[in-house]
DNA sequence: ATATAATATGCAATCGATTGTACAAATAAT
DNA sequence: ATTATTTGTACAATCGATTGCATATTATAT
């Protein structure tokens, strides 16, 4: 029926009046009088105006998109991230574009360079795992767009950042092994030494030290992390006979690959093995033992990266760069410890053919 | 250093000439000479010319991005769906904004809303479980927008949609579990008929009538179908004592919660009971035991998604709306079948106190 | 050599909203 | 009543790229 879109000069036209005044009615400028905003308004609703974005933005210089670049989506971790970012975003009429970089590093450039080109007002990112130069970032932060990462962060930029105390998580989940009476831990970690990763090994290391148990690199494996890595980290600890009551991984991928194989050898979990692992996927409730785990407090960092960003966007580049730290909680379930029920279970004992733990 | 962005004027001005020809330059016109261009462009990258897609898309009236809506990106299945989607739309130039609806119906209708001032190209969507009013779709429809539906679709629209054959995939499903020697199969449904339910449910009722079985009311279970629901719905057929041997699940959500309570009532599966779900989401490889699920093409899907879409934005909104079904695949796991490890595996079977089944 | 066609480039309007400045009307102050 | 002040609107430039049309240049045909 109606043509092409309504604009404000339309409106203009229909109230004899022009579009600068329009256009300050609609965004309720203070010089306008009451009775002309009523009118404009009105007439907005009548001719079904919807205001294009695309002509503000150009003008303005403020798209009111913000770009959101995470590893995956597909992350209960990361996708909480993104709730919780759209939840501020969007009250503050912003909108969120989610990138994928999928940990690589071109994609990632890519990504960047797509978003400054679709004009988004600022960025919130964290970084792929197999990113070691930074210059994409440090180019948004020479155009003084705001920039702040979360979670996988780097020390290579002055730039405002959230993560979780991953020392912290770590040092609990660890204290926690050893107060169930482990000894040998083994570690799951990444050779990529990304923050996240370095910071959950120290914690582990400092649980042991402070409880005078040596370090034993032997207890070490490394890995991408993903389920199928943690099946081969665990059974190369079993095939080395490498003697060891707990596994503390830094993913919860991993710790679940590791609990296949130990079911597979007929290693009783939480008996003879505790195991842990990091970041609270969902699964880890619903495996079988449920999987004691650390809770990276998603929604929260999502809220409080947004915030940061919002500050960051209000102030102006001028500002100092912020870091804020999140405390992480230890969530402890059967996997790390033995519940009643589980004791009744009786698995067959029998066919504990592997004795070196 | 470099002040401002360069524009295509700046670039004009080193070189002499005007802004339409260093325009068409960088489109590619051929009306401008080879030699020109490559003036151009050497140009463009020494002043580090970014092209402003706002104001491309301002005179263009193309903004070049595609907004695609899922209930959740938090969904192997969506997610995948929006990766194959990205690989189509990146390929040919389009930025995919992603919006999450939540199942939410005002927030669908919002992120409609939202993606529609953005000045998208065009959506894709997936519709939410409770959305019964398609109004906003209609508008997209009215406006002439490129609008293409995939998974959750409805028949209120007159709209391109790509979906699998959700029929055939619970047909073969429950086929298979007929063939395991079920024949008092639970089917777990969700009370929202949205399309995709219907023709499971459809699906189930067929194996069952093509095998001499009788449908039996009391086998069906409506829920939200999560995996609390999943464990709900199995407590209240354990509590009715209702003779079963297997269950088929819409969700593989529920069918999870299915086997957590039936193996805290040391229920054997797949001895006792088989079990089959729906989506092929990751855990079902590594729940134990793996579940047998129906895999949905997801990244498949996007691209198709993808390709209708585009077609639909070359011949404009005239042309007939088209339906893509594709064939989904039956994953045959533990939970429906005795692989051999299995059966060496000898859990307690004095527990089994339900003796109903 | 002149007309015709083909090729390459420039001019200027345009997309729709924003905003600094100018101006008119209304109100207040003298 | 006249000037000063406030209040409300209008004018016109602007954001940066695109594009129909005009024009200049070169190549081809006659």
């Amino acid at each position: 029926m109606k043509k092409g879109k309504a604009t404000i000069h339309d409106i203009a036209e229909k109230l004899n009046t022009t579009a600068s005044t329009v256009s300050r009615a609609l965004n309720n400028n203070p010089r306008i009088s009451d009775a002309t905003k009523k009118q404009v308004l009105k007439m907005a609703k009548q001719l079904n105006y919807q205001p294009n974005n695309i002509a503000s933005a150009l003008r303005s210089g403020k798209s009111k998109l913000i770009g959101v670049v995470v590893p995956t989506a597909n992350r209960n971790f990361f996708s909480s991230v993104v709730r919780g970012i759209e939840e501020i975003a969007n009250n503050l009429n912003y909108k969120v574009i989610i990138s994928q970089s999928y940990e690589e590093y071109d994609k990632e450039v890519d990504t960047i360079e797509t978003l400054l080109s679709a004009r988004v007002d600022g960025i919130i990112a964290s970084i792929g795992k197999n990113t070691e130069n930074f210059e994409h970032f440090q180019k948004v932060l020479d155009k003084g767009i705001p920039l702040v990462l979360f979670d996988r962060i780097t020390d290579h930029l002055e730039v405002s950042q959230v993560v979780i105390d991953d020392y912290y998580g770590a040092y609990q989940t660890v204290q926690h092994l050893i107060k169930q009476g482990c000894k040998r831990i083994v570690h799951f970690t990444s050779p990529k030494k990304i923050n996240i990763y370095k910071e959950r090994l120290r914690g582990y290391e400092d649980a042991l030290k402070e409880n005078g148990i040596p370090f034993d690199p032997l207890l070490i494996e490394e890995s991408n992390m993903q389920l199928e890595d943690g099946r081969q980290s665990m059974q190369h600890i079993l095939d080395k006979k490498i003697h060891f009551d707990a596994v503390f991984s830094a993913s919860d991928y991993a710790v679940m690959g590791a609990i296949q194989v130990l079911k597979e050898h007929h290693v009783r979990i939480p008996q003879d093995v505790k195991l842990a692992g990091f970041g609270n996927e969902p699964f880890t409730t619903f495996s079988d033992p449920s999987i004691t785990t650390v809770d990276q407090k998603s929604i929260p960092m999502g809220r409080v990266t947004a915030e940061t960003f919002f500050d960051l966007l209000k102030s102006g580049t001028n500002s100092v760069p912020q870091k804020t730290v999140l405390k992480p909680e230890l969530i402890i379930r059967q996997s790390s410890q033995s519940p009643e029920e589980y004791k009744t279970l009786n698995f067959d004992q029998n066919d504990l053919t592997n004795s070196s733990y």
